[in-house]
RNA sequence: GGGCGCGUAGCUCAGCUGGCCAGAGCACCUCGCUUACACCGAGGGGGUCGCCCGUUCGAGUCGGGCCGCGCCCACCA
């Protein structure tokens, strides 16, 4: 068994050439592997909840979800999607998503048939299919069952467009115009001196200031620690504390915590004890609060309630804008904001940076893996091995645990629901969970034992748990769910089980799918998504299996613009996969796949591709050539040429393999193709004539034998790069399918020689020099001006004793190849070849 | 700030554990429709292997430093 943990590609729109770039890869792998025996559990998956797809679907039908409309069962999406958004219930807007992700999956099936990937379409799996959602489910459940999963009011990173939590994976930093602003803190008590400075980029934060900061070292300062101080235009009491991570020499040495503007200042908090005075709602605008009442303490509510007015519902920015205008009035402002350029945290899908509001969301454990998880990371075969370091980084930087809950409606729901007490207060403290034979549920449809649909919402009653899954926390378990793990085994029920190419059986051994394919071999997938899908299934094996969900991890790169960025749609790079095989065939366009090496971003290259196409066309024209009219075979290769022609392909045989051990499938390829260049520029024109019979029935024997066996490796050493082309010329001599041919090994080739072993390096040395010779001669005829068959009347060729010795070997060949009249060597230290042409030159 | 990778012919890159004149493909130039291939074949020109030290009989190949590019990570007030 060779088992792959195909990533399953997001269903939000299309496939581009990246992703063909990629599973290029895995499939020369794939098939490799399958020619080497083995059985290959090569499933696909698509990944088709979560937020892309909400958002395809809201552009596409022109509807946004509404959860407190009911469901019409009736419901059509208008044939244009309206100008208005139109409302639609949560069940509603589910459905759309499931029927635009359907037809996604389809065309997406069509290109992965089209570019000839060797998956088994019956082992297909979406990760919102029911068995991915049970499987889901179950794992979080049990997760908190062993307390690995668990519930808390907090700061949360926070996206506030799409109104839901993120992860720390799901974030990236993006350089943003700011500002940098001096605001003076007047000291809370009467007296001289005591006024601070402050510098920030987020002014609009200071009524949620709670505390200002400096280092425990810095003499500036020190004599402040322990004073308050007041906040501009709201009065609030703040007192200055000392801190570790305060750094001296940014701005005026002091800093004020919010809560909350970064994940600093959540840091701060929660060590230094300090209140919450949050300002920032959901929708990422600023929200009603009470100065002068509970939270918000002020000096002098009045000013402070004016203060807050002006800026009461607006965004962030509207309001920053607002109360810089405010500072300056009052001359809290020293000088003008200053323009700086700082990366700022956005949700990668994003479109606002992210905000931290506190809200209840769900987590898995992570920071108390880290050593563990370092250590899986060590355990993980790595290709190429650098990329480990990623991971590292990755783990070593874990901020905090994993927040797995989304306010969004297309994913796994939790499968829990909460009592609701006599006062119609919800307990989340006592979760109520399904059997196991339940799974999935829905809590917002379905109804937990014991209680039925009428007491939801109601006091004495229930309700569901309104949040989805983050998408990988359901991704990160393919691994089992394309095992199936937990699920009655299919195969099972017919005695075999269907996976691999064309459904392959395998006797069964009592064992189920999952136990057979888990941990599996391998795990392709890009680099950028190492802290995101790699690291969350290393986690979610370890929690759940205590092993590595796979023993390798092959890393593959970008596909880069011609001009070393990144290809993005966004880029005007309107390459549709499906062209480029229109326009160059699938094996061409596999073919500049499978040179880009494992881990390395690859510019895109169409003349990659015609090169493809052309090997593709060469390996169709030798073939024909080589089969055509070919006399029998010999018992055995009994001709110089032809028996160091074979040693050579043995090594290349080697090569080629053991590269693919190492999954470097490009090094593999390049072997094999140097190697094909060479066989028909070179042996196949020396041989040519003796293959004709031009020096009788035994040399013909022989050179008929050599050709049977090279072109037998070379069609399989290309078939996992060119399926098409290789299983056409495959099937114009041999029985079944190449791609279910043994793939060629180099004992079986270097058997062919065994008899009159001992001669290996004369034969070599003959094959060598009489190509050297003839490149010589072809030189002699281009420079002279003349077509190839012209005749030549004596070659005289200078070297050492043993290369002459082993050019008369090939002496037949040769005369025949380059039409040469006369062959005569002469002994020298310096190798010199002489041709004198039989025509003058044009 | 830390880490990883890369810098070899005009372009895209091979050169694995140091050693035959530094290679391939594309592009370019010349020639050739020869009984596998004109969706082609044959041949040719073209490189201080980023820079500087060092180890060695010998270094694109190992060590150190520097320069440039890309990416990852980071508590970027």
């Amino acid at each position: 068994m060779f088992a792959i943990d195909t990533p399953p590609p997001t269903v939000s729109g299309s496939l581009h050439v990246g992703h063909v770039f990629s599973y290029t890869h895995t499939d020369a792998v794939a098939r490799y592997q399958r020619m080497r025996g083995k059985t290959v559990f090569y499933p696909m998956g698509w990944d088709d909840n979560g937020l892309p797809t909400e958002r395809r679907v809201q552009n596409h039908f022109g509807v946004r979800c509404d959860p407190s409309v009911a469901y019409d069962p009736h419901f059509t999406p208008p044939s244009e999607p309206p100008e208005q958004p139109l409302s639609i219930s949560r069940p509603n807007f589910v459905e759309l998503c499931l029927k635009l992700t359907e037809s996604d999956e389809r065309a997406f099936e069509e290109l992965w048939r089209a570019l000839g990937l060797s998956v088994d379409w019956s082992m297909t799996y979406a990760t919102i299919g029911e068995v991915a959602q049970r499987i889901s489910q179950r794992s979080f459940l049990g997760l908190l069952e062993r307390g690995q999963a668990y519930q808390l009011q907090a700061p949360t990173l926070w996206d506030v467009d799409f109104r839901t939590a993120v992860a720390q994976a799901e974030l990236e930093d993006r350089e943003r115009p700011g500002a940098m602003h001096r605001v003076r803190f007047a000291p809370a008590w009467a007296g001289e001196g005591g006024e601070a400075l402050i510098e920030t980029t987020r002014p609009e934060l200071i009524p949620a200031c709670v505390a200002v900061l400096c280092h425990p070292q810095d003499e500036r300062w020190k004599g402040l620690v322990g004073a308050e101080l007041l906040t501009p235009l709201f009065g609030a009491r703040v007192p200055v504390l000392a801190h570790e991570l305060v750094e001296r020499e940014k701005g005026t040495g002091l800093v004020m915590v919010c809560t909350f503007g970064d994940l600093t200042d959540v840091t701060w908090w929660r060590e230094l004890g300090l209140p919450v005075r949050a300002v920032l709602g959901e929708d990422g605008r600023l929200v009603e609060v009470a100065w002068g009442g509970e939270g918000f303490p002020s000096d002098d509510p009045q000013r402070a309630r004016a203060s807050y007015g002006e800026l009461r519902g607006r965004s962030v920015n509207q309001a920053r804008r607002r109360i810089v205008e405010l500072l300056r009035e009052s001359g809290d402002l020293v000088g003008e904001p200053e323009p700086v350029s700082r990366a700022v945290k956005f949700f990668e899908k994003g479109e606002r940076p992210v905000e931290i509001i506190t809200s209840r969301q769900w987590f898995f454990r992570t920071v108390e893996h880290r050593h563990a998880l370092i250590e899986r990371g060590r355990e993980l075969e790595w290709h190429p091995p650098y990329m480990r370091a990623r991971f590292e980084d990755w783990v070593n930087g874990l901020a905090g645990d994993w927040c797995v809950s989304r306010q969004r409606f297309f994913g796994v729901p939790f499968p829990v629901w909460y009592p609701v007490d006599e006062h119609g207060a919800v307990d989340h403290e006592r979760p109520i969970l399904p059997g196991e034979h339940r799974l999935p549920v829905d809590p917002s449809t379905d109804v937990p034992d014991g209680y039925d649909s009428s007491q939801r919402g109601r006091p004495g009653g229930f309700v569901g748990d309104p949040d989805v899954m983050d998408t990988w926390a359901t991704s990160s378990l393919t691994p089992q769910i394309a095992g199936r793990a937990g699920e009655p085994d299919p195969g099972s029920a017919h005695g075999s089980s269907a996976h691999g190419e064309d459904g392959e059986g395998v006797a069964g051994d009592g064992l189920s799918l999952f136990q057979r394919v888990f941990p599996m071999d391998l795990r392709p997938q890009a680099h950028d998504i190492i802290r995101t899908w790699l690291f969350s299934t290393v986690l979610r094996s370890h929690l759940d299996h205590d092993e590595l969900p796979w023993r390798g991890a092959a890393i593959s790169g970008w596909v880069l613009d011609p001009d070393r960025k990144k290809m993005s749609k966004s880029k005007g790079n309107v390459v549709t996969p499906m062209h480029l095989l229109q326009e160059h065939g699938a094996d061409a366009v596999r073919y500049w796949a499978a040179n880009g090496r494992p881990g390395t971003d690859t510019a895109f290259d169409a003349q990659q591709m015609r090169v493809g196409r052309r090997l593709a066309v060469k390996l169709l024209n030798a073939s024909r050539f080589a089969l055509a009219d070919l006399p029998p075979a010999g018992e055995s290769l009994t001709h110089p040429l032809d028996r160091a022609m074979v040693a050579r392909l043995a090594a290349v045989v080697s090569e080629a393999s053991e590269s693919f051990e190492a999954y470097d499938y490009a090094r593999a390829l390049q072997r094999a193709e140097e190697l094909f260049w060479w066989f028909c520029d070179y042996y196949l024109e020396l041989v040519k004539s003796r293959r004709y019979g031009a020096v009788g029935e035994e040399g013909a024997a022989s050179v008929s034998r050599a050709l049977r066996l090279c072109l037998s490796t070379f069609q399989r050493l290309f078939a996992p790069f060119l399926p098409f082309v290789s299983e056409e010329v495959w099937s114009w001599w041999q029985p079944g399918s190449i791609h279910r041919a043994p793939w060629p090994e180099a004992a079986q080739l270097h058997g062919e020689l065994a008899e009159g072993a001992g001669e290996r390096d004369l034969e070599a040395n003959a094959l060598e020099v009489a190509a050297d010779v003839l490149r010589e001669v072809r030189k002699a005829k281009s420079e002279a001006r003349l077509p190839m068959r012209a005749p030549v009347r004596r070659v005289l060729v200078s070297d050492l004793p043993e290369r002459l010795h082993a050019l008369g070997l090939a002496r037949e060949d040769l005369l025949q190849a380059g039409v040469i009249d006369a062959l005569d060597v002469a002994e020298a230290d310096e190798p010199a070849v002489a041709v004198e042409l039989a025509e003058p030159p044009r």
